[in-house]
DNA sequence: TTGCTCCTCACGTCACGTGAGGTGGC
DNA sequence: TTGCTCCTCACGTCACGTGAGGTGGC
């Protein structure tokens, strides 16, 4: 019943290019239904058109071969299916953050004169509940959208309130190497009852700092941070430690990223026109 | 005033690998501020961060280099910003089309049981309104949304009715090539008024043909098409001609494109039963 | 027989990443 | 001096596209 098509014949009911097809051919990904021994020539049929169209439906969007290749493997409808919606599923949110990214350099190209402002702070050591984990950077937003909700939660049973912004440390490994410690923490009185299980007490060290306050979206710290970063390194200020970040105005507190108020805190040896 | 770090130090403050910086230097694309000359070791200052980190911020969103290299040569703000908000409005669309991909594939791997069914139509030559162009599959969408208005407009203003759903015929270059003749088409009474400049009579010629009907958006078109073509090649009723659509039930009509109905239509050189 | 289709190499493209093997700076 | 950083090749990767040069089928 199925017929059979030479490979140009083929191409065009698929849009796949005769190219493409002998690319598949060669890397096993799409095999013809038979080969001439004499001449090479390639024969396809019509039952192979489906496959054919779930490949380009799937190429189109980027599916990488190598996971092409196990989706057809799999026998199963179900499973197949399940394969495939998996992979749909990561690519919206690609696609959503890749929108996300676009609408923010947008936003930085029309109004690219945003200064902002530096100023210098010396802390004092602060008692707090915290988590700490090493963490990478990718994984970052969802650690911390699980953290946070487990800390002010575990301070609301223990009807305690903070006495300061919650916000997190982090190791110098995590900008540089990709993956690093990461301590998040709310601030604490000491006389504060026992801490549940998985959190930990936690002394926020002592530091001078220059500090600079990111109005907007997580996407976009990493200008303030350059930002931040140039002028610590102009003024010969940089020190080594831990990064530290005060969420002011968090997913916590609005569901809206323009609202978002985090300061960006550099660790310095010294303030600017003090004694180093 | 702006200070200078070496390769890894600006690496680690630009997120741009010392692979990719190295690369960069290589092609021209950002040059280092110094190279010493007996070491070959590169120098950059922090006042280059922000070109980076542009630089950065377009690699993300997928800009190639060749166009990221004219966005940096160019020197008035307002061209530049202007350069990237046009590709920014190019990713959107994109991004969005994507998503529609997206989508489309997960319907039919979540529902991809429908079948078609197909029937066999002797149509009689019709006369009609038309517009007639060579058109490039790519741009198909917003020629189609161009032309369709402007034949019910003009149908409108010579107060005529058309006497049957509009369509279009499909040279076989405007699939196989990417590139052919167009006829989009309303049927109209031949004794209607003359039409109006741009558009042309035209007699839809008689046709042996197999039509399937499609259901949805325009963009999912190919799974009819692939099995109304495996259709037809499976009973060798396969001949030369042009495709041809009927939209039933069009943009014209409704906003939804899960409503849309098309008929899309297969030359064949007999209806299977009748003698050939 | 013409001309269209199909074949197999070999190499190119894009934007880097991955080592190998070696030197430089603090 | 140690070990971390930086250097330059050369080659690999991913998914094909682009010819060159030649054969096959109708």
């Amino acid at each position: 019943m199925a017929a059979s098509l030479s490979i140009g014949e083929f191409s065009r009911l698929t849009h796949l290019s005769v190219k493409t097809l002998r690319y598949y051919h060669d890397i096993g990904l799409m095999l013809p239904a038979s080969v001439d021994p004499a001449t090479g020539y390639r024969r396809y049929t019509t039952g192979q058109i489906d496959t054919a169209l779930l490949i380009r439906r799937l190429r189109d969007i980027d599916m990488p071969l190598a996971e092409l290749r196990s989706v057809l493997d799999t026998a199963d409808d179900n499973t197949r299916a399940a394969a495939i919606v998996g992979y749909l599923d990561r690519m919206e949110r690609r696609l959503v953050d890749a929108q996300h990214a676009v609408r923010s350099l947008r936003d930085l190209v029309l109004d690219g004169t945003r200064a902002i402002t530096i100023e210098y702070r010396t802390t004092i050591a602060t008692p707090s509940i915290a988590r700490i984990a090493v963490v990478q950077r990718d994984d970052i937003t969802p650690w911390c959208a699980e953290t946070y909700p487990l800390l002010y939660g575990a301070l609301g049973l223990a009807q305690a309130a903070p006495i300061g912004p919650g916000g997190a440390l982090y190791d110098a490994d995590f900008f540089e190497a990709g993956e690093g410690q990461v301590v998040a923490f709310v601030p604490l009185s000491a006389e504060a009852q026992a801490v549940p299980a998985g959190l930990d007490r936690f002394e926020v060290p002592a530091a001078t700092l220059a500090v600079a306050t990111h109005v907007g979206p997580f996407e976009e710290l990493d200008r303030t941070y350059g930002l931040l970063g140039r002028s610590v390194i102009d003024r010969s200020l940089a020190t080594t430690g831990s990064i530290r970040e005060y969420y002011l105005m968090s997913p916590g507190d609005t569901d809206d990223p323009a609202q978002f108020r985090t300061e960006v805190c550099w660790p310095i040896h010294h303030q600017p026109g003090e004694e180093p």
